[in-house]
DNA sequence: GTTGTTCGTTGTACTGAGTACAACACCTTT
DNA sequence: AAAGGTGTTGTACTCAGTACAACGAACAAC
């Protein structure tokens, strides 16, 4: 199973266990968990019990098994890395009452991006993401500025470096539009993006610029709270 | 490694691994992981190496590890089971600014209970638990109650179930107090509990009378929305 | 310069752990 | 009563996982 070989091929059976949840398909049988990862019904009930000792996996009382306890537990540790929740939630909610949109800080992972923090806003009518998700560079305005202040090359993301910004509607998903801006931490180093998304009938010129004000004098007291140049 | 036998080693080992991160130590060397879970260097790195594929562990530049995005996405999986956090939140962000002491929702898992949601009180002397820590339930108030409605007996319990509340002063942790009330879903089963957490000198039988009224407002709005009777 | 220590990494050989299969008991449904 | 559906356990085979030792690269001490 460990495609390049020298890994350990039970862990990564376990970890597809782990995988094989959603959030429509929370809670697995024995059988519909085996069926998905292709393995035996006996197998996946050893790994089970073994991810269920550690709370990554729970079983509930009609023998069905869900995720467990610990992983959000760890999911928080992860988050805590980055030591910004303090700062970015109550700003994130601000920013949610100020212009009327769900707002979110997007860090590079990889060669991903991971929605890190999140608020919905509280219109009928939302983007509404789930922390934790992890959506491609190259597609939707959080990426691109990610891209383009980790220096990326190329027309485009000349642009987004000198505007400051960036905005996208439809291009990753055409239900939704984003309007982004980078955020600094440790002098000039890119930290990440703040972004607010939602429908984009509702992402006019008139609209974005009012909101990008609102926006950038967020993204400068985020960038300063975490000992980061303002940015330009 | 599988204490009973019946497991998958591997599977036990890599979730050690996993437990090894804490909120302090959030990124570890190879050697000191090895060090931690007290296995060979080379079986650590190829377990490793096998999370890292699934995004459980991620890798940092200097080779050391931390702790993936995955974990953050599956915790939230794990939270949206009980579908019930639209609801909650906004809740417990109403209930802060009434009290001012941190509100939580926690919720049994097996023998012990685990803190499902949470909101941390303005005040800059406050209590701050972490989202999926996981707490003994015959110690604090939020344990107490879940214990007694879900039919403990013992004079203690009889008399929480009878007064439809309970708090506690340092039973747990000397430094907080607790005030909690059950909360229902789907007709008379319990959820878990509703409590309000704070420095034992903000809980008065005064701040206590005052608090439990508001508190015990929300746990019946809270449990009329998710389908279960308001509660004594 | 050395010597020593740490770090992460790779190859090896051994063996015992992980696997799939089959059979089982227990349900419903037909 | 037969057929499908659970979850479970025991088995035997073999290959995957392991610890060990050795390596190169940093870094510090002297």
């Amino acid at each position: 199973m460990p495609g390049n070989s020298n890994g350990v091929a039970a862990v990564e059976r376990a970890a597809s266990l782990l995988e094989a949840f959603t959030e429509r398909d929370f809670t697995l049988s024995l059988g519909e968990l085996a069926r998905r990862v292709e393995l035996d019904k006996s197998t996946v009930l050893r790994i089970a019990r073994s991810l269920a000792k550690h709370q990554l996996l729970v079983r509930n009382e009609d023998a069905s098994w869900r995720l467990g306890p610990k992983l959000m537990k760890l999911g928080n540790i992860y988050q805590s890395t980055f030591r910004a929740s303090d700062i970015i939630e109550p700003l994130l909610a601000d920013l949610v009452t100020r212009t009327g949109e769900s707002a979110a800080v997007y860090v590079r992972e990889g060669d991903e991006r991971v929605c890190l923090f999140r608020h919905d806003s509280h219109q009928s009518i939302r983007h509404s993401a789930r922390v934790g998700s992890t959506y491609p560079l190259d597609r939707g305005a959080p990426g691109r500025v990610i891209l383009a202040f980790n220096g990326r090359s190329g027309s485009i993301y000349d642009e987004i470096r000198k505007a400051g910004f960036h905005t996208t509607s439809g291009e990753r998903d055409p239900q939704v539009a984003s309007l982004a801006v980078p955020i600094f931490r440790d002098g000039q180093s890119l930290f990440g993006s703040l972004a607010l998304t939602g429908p984009p009938d509702r992402f006019s010129d008139d609209a974005i610029r009012k909101n990008l004000e609102i926006l950038q004098v967020a993204a400068r007291k985020l960038s300063v709270a975490m000992g980061g140049d303002p940015g330009p």
